[in-house]
DNA sequence: ATGACTGCACTTTGCAGA
C-alpha cells in the first residue's frame, strides 16, 4: 500500500497537480494540508471520479486538512481533540481515519511565526494536546502514524544552513522537545530518501531560487508506531513534483507499506 | 534543466507562509 503526505498550498490552485500525481504516482491514501477552502470548495467530485472517497475539515482561505483514500475511510475525527484555540478559533489543522488496515492523522501543525509571537506559544500548546490525543493509538497494536507538516526540522541537517535560522522558529530546543515527546510516546519519525542530492529536503520557499538552489528544509513528517514502522518498506521525497509552473512549495513524502 | 514567490480575501494591497 502507498500513503502520502503533500502540504499542496491550496487545493484549489493545485488541483490539475493533485489529481495528475495521484494518478501517475499510484497513490492509495494522501493525507493533505492548507487545502485553503471552505467544505463546499473541497473537489470531492473529481477525486471520487478517479476512485477516491474524501474527509474534510476546512473553514476558508486558511488552513484545511484532508484523507482522501482508495482503500477504504471510515471512523473520521475532525479537529484535534483537546487543541487550543487561536484567537477564540479551534483551527482546522487535523484530521484522522481508518484508511484499510491503518489509522493516520493528517495534521498541519500551527507556524509560530517568530518566537516571541502568540502564535508560538500556540504551537506549542497544540503539539501538546496532540501528543496526549494520539498516545493511545501510538501505543496500540494496530499500525498508526500522523503525517503532515509539523513546521518543525527535527535536526540541525534538516535545514539547508542552520546559521540562516539563528532565533527563528521551526529549529527551536522547545519544538524538537515536543517532538522528542511524540517519540516517547511511542512514535519513531520514518525519514525519506532523497531522490537527488544527500538530504530528503520536503520544503523550498518559492522566493530566491530555493529551490534550484537546494535551500530546503525537512518539516513535513511521518511519525508512525512499532507496527507501521516495520510495515514500511521504502519512502522517499518526490522532488519532482516540486518542479515546474503551478507547483506546490512542499513536494509529497511517500510511504511504501507492506500490510 | 530546477530559474529569481504564491494564494487568497479584508481583492489592486495586505496578510500569511517558514
Amino acid at each position: 500500500m502507498r500513503i502520502a503526505t503533500w502540504n499542496v498550498n491550496s487545493i484549489t490552485a493545485r488541483l490539475p497537480r493533485l489529481l495528475a500525481w495521484l494518478e501517475g504516482s499510484g497513490t492509495d491514501v494522501l493525507c493533505i494540508q492548507e487545502t485553503k477552502c471552505t467544505a463546499g470548495q473541497f473537489p470531492a467530485d473529481e477525486l471520487r471520479e478517479l476512485g477516491y472517497e474524501s474527509a474534510v475539515h476546512a473553514d476558508g482561505r486558511w488552513n484545511g486538512v484532508a484523507l482522501v483514500s482508495r482503500v477504504g475511510l471510515s471512523g473520521v475525527v475532525t479537529g484535534l481533540p483537546g487543541g487550543p484555540e487561536y484567537e477564540g478559533v479551534q483551527e482546522p489543522r487535523a484530521i484522522s481515519a481508518d484508511c484499510g488496515p491503518v489509522r493516520l492523522w493528517s495534521v498541519y501543525v500551527p507556524n509560530g511565526r517568530e518566537v516571541a509571537h502568540d502564535h508560538y506559544a500556540y504551537k506549542l500548546r497544540w503539539l501538546q494536546a496532540l501528543k496526549t490525543a494520539v498516545a493511545q493509538d501510538a501505543a496500540a497494536e494496530r499500525p498508526f502514524a500522523v503525517l503532515g507538516d509539523f513546521n518543525i526540522a527535527p535536526a540541525d541537517e534538516d535545514v539547508w544552513d542552520i546559521a540562516a535560522f539563528e532565533g527563528s522558529t521551526h529549529v527551536t530546543a522547545a519544538e524538537r522537545s515536543a517532538l522528542e515527546a511524540l517519540r516517547s510516546a511511542g512514535l519513531s519519525d520514518v525519514v525519506p530518501r532523497p531522490l537527488k542530492y544527500d538530504h530528503p529536503f520536503t520544503y523550498w520557499d518559492y522566493r530566491q531560487l530555493s529551490f534550484p538552489k537546494n535551500r530546503g528544509m525537512r518539516i513535513d513528517l511521518v511519525y508512525g508506531n512499532g507496527p507501521f514502522a516495520e510495515a514500511v518498506k521504502d519512502s522517499y521525497v518526490d522532488r519532482e513534483e516540486r518542479k515546474g509552473k503551478g507547483a506546490s512549495d512542499h513536494a509529497p513524502v511517500v510511504v511504501d507499506l507492506d500490510v
